[in-house]
RNA sequence: CGGGAAGUGGCUCAGCUUGGUAGAGCACCACGUUCGGGACGUGGGGGUCGCAGGUUCAAAUCCUGUCUUCCCGACCA
């Protein structure tokens, strides 16, 4: 204990100091390296390996969905950001450009994208002629580029990983159905498969994508109780269109602006996966995610390691003929306590102990990364560790639940929010007139930002916070990464 | 981009005030003993002190610039 407590080389604990916490554990669990590029990092095979796993688990529903992949270049002409006046000002500030190449200075700056919207309309303007074209279902996996002014592993960095879907349609209906479907993929996919719940929502016109018509979100909790934007969907009616032109001709032969969403999630889940779940032990991992989702050790004396390596070795090709990601350390030279301890913080939700005793009982014991530990007969061990997967994915998520109702609150003031935010964090709840003096004064005074108008809330508010006039809007506001 | 802190072996740091042969713990390598919650003994290897200039007989140490990281703020997915 004391001796955790000078020796700086493990986890600074999250009650003392949570940013301290979360890049310590980042790096503990061997997640990611900085790079000599500022607010670059590089994702190391544990880190990238998650966001692999996330990746299956996405494209399978996008495809199951009816969306094709494609990619699209790293480079964007200048003259593509001036054409939608919205999307110009979001950007502009962040951009970084190529001036020059091969040597010689090029006649047009090339911005290296910080979203495809201007190139993906440019093409799709070429693609689509008739009402027969649409649909046009597309996605890309590729990386951006935001030169922050302020990163942080994972949650903001200068280049990271995503995935943006960019469809096409006849009808505005059409359009914002295709909207609310890909935001429910999200919702499914980070509660159910990252364990994480989230409140799915409008952001206010002043939180919107620059450019979008109306943009939707899910908002995760970290366990510092402020707000990670999740995954975002838009639905950018025909501004696009407009800009690029994108037209088709419909069933009367008359020429239309096709109707266009773009919806996407990046990187920044893996800051979320490890806010919300991780502890003082380091990262803890949902099981569909987790790159190692069982650890088997094996423990005894040399006399009894040949038998225990031999036994371990059987269990090994079972669980892994199962479809269960597994692994063995059997390095001699670290005893086995140590080797709990590492694989708590980097994660991995279920650990195996074999010894001596237990093949003598025909037993293993079995451990898991909440906490619980307990002896299971070897005949069973297949469809325990199966169950006991899935357990922990489904108390993982309804631990980050219950942390997220414990901290959500409802306010009628300003004042009463400014007082909570002395003592507490969380999502705050309270009514909203729809003005964006009233939302900016929010801001103003507790740091707090609008993060959605959630489609469901236990109560609707009558009053906005600041002026107390008719409150349109129900909000959830949160101080955000 | 403004304010603050920091950068010394893989990690955590000491040394800097007052310039004079680069250190510790952990990790690593070899051998042996250990092994059910961060084992131990003996021996060993590894650092142009972030980078670039400057001052000096002499710079990890003093000065200037620059890069990167962390924190606070402004900006922003």
């Amino acid at each position: 204990m004391s001796k955790e407590a000078k020796d700086k080389s493990f986890i600074t604990p999250q009650s003392e100091d949570f940013s301290a916490w979360y890049i310590d554990v980042i790096r503990k669990a061997d997640l990611m390296d900085y790079a000599p590029v500022r607010g670059c990092i590089v994702f190391k095979p544990d880190g990238y390996e998650i966001w692999e796993l996330c990746q299956r688990e996405l494209d399978r529903r996008f495809k199951e969905t009816g969306h094709r992949n494609a990619y699209f270049p790293l480079f964007i002409p200048e003259s593509f950001f001036q054409k939608e006046k919205e999307h110009v000002e979001g950007f502009n500030p962040e951009l970084p450009w190529v001036t020059e190449a091969g040597g010689e200075k090029l006649e047009e700056r090339l911005a290296i994208r910080p979203t495809s919207e201007t190139m993906i309309g440019h093409m799709y303007a070429k693609w689509i002629n008739s009402y027969r074209d649409l649909p046009l279902l597309i996605n890309q996996w590729a990386n951006v580029v935001r030169w922050e002014k302020r990163t942080l592993p994972f949650l903001r960095t200068s280049e990271f990983l995503w995935q943006e879907g960019h469809t096409a349609h006849e009808t505005e209906a059409e359009a914002r159905e295709e909207t609310m479907r890909m935001l429910e993929i999200y919702r499914d996919f980070v509660e159910n498969v990252l364990a994480i719940p989230v409140i799915v929502g409008q952001k206010t016109p002043s939180e919107k994508f620059a450019g979008a018509v109306d943009t939707y979100s899910i908002e995760a909790m970290m366990k510092d109780g402020k707000a990670v934007q999740a995954g975002t969907s838009h639905y950018l009616g025909t501004n696009f269109a407009q800009a690029f032109d994108i037209k088709y001709l419909d069933r009367e032969n008359q020429q239309q602006y096709v109707h266009t969403t773009s919806w996407g999630v990046s990187t920044r889940l893996l800051g979320s996966i490890i806010m919300v779940h991780g502890d003082d032990k380091g990262l803890a991992l949902p099981p569909k995610v987790a790159p190692t989702q069982v650890i088997m050790i094996p423990i005894g004396p040399r006399k009894a390691r040949e038998q225990v390596i031999a036994k371990t070795d059987e269990y090994y090709a079972m669980l892994k003929a199962a479809g269960i990601r597994v692994r063995v350390d059997d390095r001699p030279d670290l005893s086995p306590g140590w080797k709990f301890n590492e694989y708590e913080m980097r994660g991995v939700p279920l650990r195996i102990e074999i010894g001596p005793r237990d093949i003598e009982n025909g037993q293993v014991v079995l451990a898991t990364r909440l906490g619980e530990k307990r002896i299971v007969k070897q005949e069973d061990l297949l469809r325990e560790v199966e169950q006991t997967l899935e357990d922990i994915q489904r108390q993982m998520y309804e631990r980050a639940l219950a942390f997220m109702k414990e901290h959500t609150y409802s306010v009628d003031t300003l004042d009463e929010l400014k007082e909570l935010f002395e003592t507490k964090r969380g999502f705050v709840l309270a009514g909203w007139c729809g003005s964006e003096a009233c939302e900016h004064q929010v801001k103003l005074e507790t740091k707090a930002t609008s993060r959605n108008i959630p489609f469901i809330v236990d109560e609707h508010k009558s009053k906005c916070l600041v002026c107390e006039e008719q409150a349109k809007h129900t909000v959830v506001f949160a101080r955000a990464y």
